[in-house]
RNA sequence: GCGUUUGUAGCUCAACCGGAUAGAGCACCGGCCUUCUAAGCCGGGGGUUGCAGGUUCGAUUCCUGCCAAGCGCACCA
């Protein structure tokens, strides 16, 4: 309907330019939109007000000569100029029945499109690095970024979801430290253990499994680990200084393939962790992409090598330095430190190449706030290996501020001082956590109540929307327990029943469920999905409370339970694109 | 200090990317269960959209300045 108003209003300036009532060069950009207010009709559109400066005339004038150009249309019933010279658009309610006919012929298609083409979109997103369990910070990333993945999928993108898995570096050799030395714990030897490695309950874990499979064979004494190394902080050293030796000690003692060993068994036993815990949040990738893989595969050198024949890199002070200043980015960047290793902003961009050579038309990088520093010296770098910056779109999700009740709670992976994912799915359920999460605009900074989201679930808005979809099961129920018949043709045929103003205002409202999807997919706004159900729901209950749907007359009851199931199924198709759960009882 | 995001009802947030009288939930007050699930519905109070300018027919939305908060500003990842 919105485009065909478009279209007609297309025509008829189309018309007037051809009567040189309008300049002829004007291609005015037309928007039509939804009435806030029924007495405004259904649709209005403020193109007399855009074009009438350029016109030379008034927007009251011009509207009216625009509506005398419009062309004929059997489901316009009606046209207005009102205010400072908008066109109100009021459409016959019969072509409004049309959308109960459409939904029960599409059904869980209804609501998707083809406006994608089929094109690639990589969505990258959670991407946490693999040194613990996920935290509910990381929550709103992985439910923001796979409602998005969902979103273009269902209008007509062909997308692939990515997490790249920092599995390289010097978090993760502090964490093979630092398994190793529970390790050692476990053995029994006496350890003092690190201010800065990883205190987490989970890594004494791993380092039990990994004593009850390896026995003692990694076992060395505390006094060789520990000797001659410089102290840690609470001893008045430095725990940077003191953790990097007792890294280079544990590889020294342990020699390279034991230290790999210890290594991996960390790294399994989290990464294997966070999948489960992401599949039962509802979160699936195709892909998981290592950075290991980049450092070993030559990637890295390959993306500086092109770095390089560009123009970009240069030496200085014994490292070699990006140009990215020269691109956008504030300052140049080390890609190669004095010492010879690479940087991460290296396996950054080797990343990146990576991604551009995979051929996507659009790559979505979904990262957390404090990675916005980041945006100038990525694109700088895609833009240096040739790459297209406008494919590459780079969305921030806000933190989750957590609270207790009024108390802020910090939150660390390293002290182990964190509330994870899987605590929060245990005490609210996925349904609760990934409708919060993905109830607010991404860029707004969440304040998120611990003691509301888990004392008071029943204040959940998700239940709002779920007990909507579970009255409409349970009528269908009670209409098969009072032996009535459904005849949905009969229901077709009476739909013109229909004319209380809740049944009118959700007529418009069920048709305004593919837009709804199409405007939260193209803008990355998953929230307003979220938004439409709630008012759906809305809708539903008040008109529960006014109506009787299971009555007496034939030809009502039918035109009723026709548009309820029509309800039912739209509630339901946007509950699964987010991944939550249609209970038929509550 | 520089960059960036945010600032809307007592609290948590919307507002169709510049539209008409700024809307929901929670909280508060008052009603509705012998009829399809009261996790619901109906009604009420509550606002100088942080402040000051600017752009125009029209600004919560765009621009400038200021104020406040979050987050960044490594040869760490």
């Amino acid at each position: 309907m919105k485009r065909k108003l478009e279209a007609l209003i297309d025509q008829a300036v189309k018309t007037l330019q051809s009567e040189a009532v309008l300049d002829a060069s004007l291609a005015p950009k037309i928007h039509i939109e939804r009435t806030r207010e029924s007495s405004h009709g259904d649709f209005a559109s403020n193109i007399a007000m855009m074009l009438a400066k350029a016109a030379n005339t008034n927007p009251r004038a011009l509207a009216e000569k625009i509506v005398a150009a419009l062309p004929v249309d059997r489901s316009l019933i009606k046209t207005e100029i009102a205010g400072p010279g908008f066109i109100n658009f009021f459409i016959d309610p019969n072509a409004q029945f049309q959308i109960i006919q459409e939904i029960h012929e599409d059904r869980e298609l209804f609501g998707q499109s083809k406006i994608g083409a089929g094109k690639k979109v990589q969505v990258e997103f959670v991407s946490a690095n693999p040194t613990g369990p996920l935290h509910v910070g990381h929550g709103r990333g992985a439910a923001y970024g796979s409602a998005i993945a969902d979103l273009l999928s269902a209008v007509g993108f062909n997308v692939e979801r990515e997490y790249y898995v920092n599995d390289a570096g010097r978090q993760m050799d502090i964490l093979a430290t630092s398994v190793w030395l529970r390790y050692l714990e476990s053995c029994g030897e006496l350890i003092p253990f690190p201010a800065n490695a990883y205190r987490g309950e989970y890594v004494r874990e791993i380092a039990a499994t990994l004593h009850t499979d390896q026995g003692d064979q990694y076992r060395k004494t505390t006094q060789q680990v520990f000797s001659d190394i410089p102290p840690d902080e609470p001893q008045g050293g430095d725990k940077d200084l003191h953790i990097d030796a007792l890294i280079e000690r544990a590889k020294l003692l342990l020699g390279a393939s034991a230290y790999q060993a210890v290594f991996q068994a960390g790294l399994v036993a989290i990464l294997s962790d966070i999948k489960q815990d992401l599949s039962e949040f509802g979160v699936d990738f195709q892909q998981w992409f290592s950075e290991r893989q980049l450092m070993n595969d030559g990637s890295i050198q390959e993306a500086l090598n092109r770095l390089d024949a560009a123009g970009y890199l240069y030496v200085q002070d014994g490292a070699t330095w990006f140009a990215s200043s020269r691109l956008g980015d504030e300052k140049d960047r080390v890609v190669v430190r004095e010492n010879g290793q690479t940087t991460y902003f290296a396996s950054d961009i080797a990343y990146h190449m990576h991604k551009l050579d995979r051929g996507f038309d659009q790559i979505i990088n979904i990262w957390g706030a404090d990675h916005h520093g980041y945006i100038a010296r990525v694109k700088a770098a895609v833009q240096a290996l040739g790459g297209d910056v406008a494919k590459l779109n780079i969305l921030l999700v806000q933190f989750a501020v957590l609270y207790r009740g009024e108390e802020r709670v910090q939150m660390s992976t390293r002290s182990g001082e964190f509330v994870t994912l899987r605590q929060l799915r245990d005490e609210v359920g996925k349904d609760a956590a990934r409708f919060f999460y993905v109830m607010r605009r991404s860029e707004q900074h969440m304040d998120f109540d611990l003691k509301l989201a888990t004392s008071k679930t029943n204040e959940n808005p998700v239940y709002y929307v779920q007990y909507a979809y579970a009255r409409i099961c349970s009528v269908f129920r009670q209409l098969d327990e009072k032996g009535w018949s459904w005849n949905i043709q009969q229901g077709m045929d009476n739909l013109a029943l229909l004319t209380e103003s809740h049944e009118m205002s959700l007529l418009t409202t069920l048709s305004r469920y593919p837009e709804t999807i199409e405007r939260a997919a193209l803008q990355y706004e998953p929230h307003q999905l979220i938004q439409y159900l709630r008012e759906l729901a809305n809708e539903f209950h008040a008109y529960y409370n006014a109506h009787q749907f299971l009555i007496e007359i034939p030809d009502i009851r039918n035109a009723r339970l026709n548009l309820i199931y029509a309800i039912r199924q739209v509630l339901a198709n946007g509950l699964n694109l987010l991944n939550i759960n249609t209970p038929e009882s509550m």
